[in-house]
DNA sequence: AAGTGGTCTAGACCACTCT
DNA sequence: GAGTGGTCTAGACCACTTG
């Protein structure tokens, strides 16, 4: 057997980035779920050939790039996805508690992926997407309306049974039903004014000022697993920076 | 003299957390102004009496807080202040190149600065400050409006003396006139409608939607210099966040 | 060629967590 | 007490920049 593992790097790259890359792939193939504790640093860097310092740099570097979390005493983990991406935290409403907002669904449907749309999820033009409403209430009142575009099949556990018992939080379902772990977001900040159909379901006049956040979601492999548009009142958006 | 500068840690603080912070207490204190090249890790090593790696690690450390920047082959400068901080990356006008919106003053007083504002500016309340109004344009249209508020004593040689020699950028200005710089800056984002003298400015209706982006930026050591509002139509912003 | 930061090693010891 | 990650050391060698 190959006691040892070795992992031969580019020119010009670092060992410890060459092993860095190497436990990635290794992750991202599945040999670790997400939650999954990985070897010991020790184990490792013998398994590897190198010295442990070296391993502890590969492995603080899949730490920082938020694939791993280390707990002092207890081990090294592989990331659980994203739990709930929290859209409340570009929005403030009135007597909003840190209680995930409550989520109702409006309409499901399967239909064929616009081109832009497509595009985006990395699933062919025209292929099938589930297309979910979704209306979110904080404190009893209407506060957000989304749009949500997910990749068929993949996520054909969704296109049947009732909504009703998803809970609040998607991507726990994501994880749960599908097996898609959500790992990265990318939120784009935009303003607009409602459409009727959302106007009327958050409760507004059509026409209102409505901040837009128009999010794409990543799994572990870099696939986008998810395509959304958030609307909610534009006066209730929020949202501060730190520039350095 | 005492060749060994020991730095004693905090119980439950590293020894590289303890010579971060004092490293970074020299930089505050201005031992080494921004720019300057501060000594070799050897030396400080060997200054403190520690090793290397760990000498290394703290200077890693204010490398991450963004204090200094290392430079391979050349050494370890302390950061210069933010150049511009791109106001631009807030919003999207046709056309408009990498260039430095041209920027135009309204407006320039001396007044006691508002309970709200001293407070964040960390100046007593109705001490003076500077308000400046802003008008900055891309492409030949107005784009943003802008508000300033700059404590006095300090910003006193931008009271004086023709700010049509200012140039684009506030930053290199307060850095070469007034000896501040910019460190840090905090934004926060909001929505709101165009008053009448900002609109007129704009040349936008009274009532427009517009973005606010409300500015908070700090020195080195961590005090808050500049009190900035910027306005600019809503239609035009867009921003991206990345999440993991 | 001299001086700088970047990588890698090999090993000791400490701090935390679980059983 | 056994196993984990975190700190610290001392030294070798490499890669980059400058004179």
């Amino acid at each position: 057997m190959c006691a040892l593992r070795v992992v031969e790097s580019e020119p010009g790259q670092s060992r410890y980035a060459a092993l860095a890359a190497a436990m990635r792939a290794r992750i991202v193939a599945g040999e670790w779920p997400p939650g999954c504790a990985i070897p010991a640093e020790q184990t490792l860097a013998s398994e590897h050939g190198v010295a442990l310092g070296t391993m502890r740099r590969a492995l603080d570097l899949l730490a920082e790039q938020g694939l791993v979390e280390r707990i002092h005493g207890r081990g090294t983990f592989v990331r659980q996805g994203l739990g709930g991406a929290p859209m409340l935290r570009f929005f403030r409403f009135g007597a909003s508690g840190p209680d995930a907002p409550k989520s109702r669904i409006l309409a499901r449907e399967r239909v064929a992926a616009p081109a832009e749309i497509a595009r985006a999820l990395a699933c062919g033009p025209g292929e099938q997407a589930l297309r979910l409403k979704r209306l979110r209430s904080v404190g009893g009142q209407p506060a957000l309306h989304e749009e949500i575009w997910l990749p068929l099949p993949l996520f054909s556990a969704l296109a049947e049974g009732d909504p009703g018992g998803w809970g609040d939080l998607l991507y726990p379902v994501f994880a749960e039903r599908c097996g898609v772990h959500v790992h990265r977001a990318v939120d784009t900040i935009g303003f607009g004014s409602l459409g009727v159909a959302p106007a009327r379901a958050l409760r507004l006049p059509a026409g209102h000022p409505c901040a837009r956040v128009q999010r794409q979601a990543f799994d572990l492999a870099g696939r986008c697993v998810e395509w959304r548009t958030t609307l909610g009142d534009a006066n209730a958006f929020h949202y501060t920076v730190s520039i350095t």
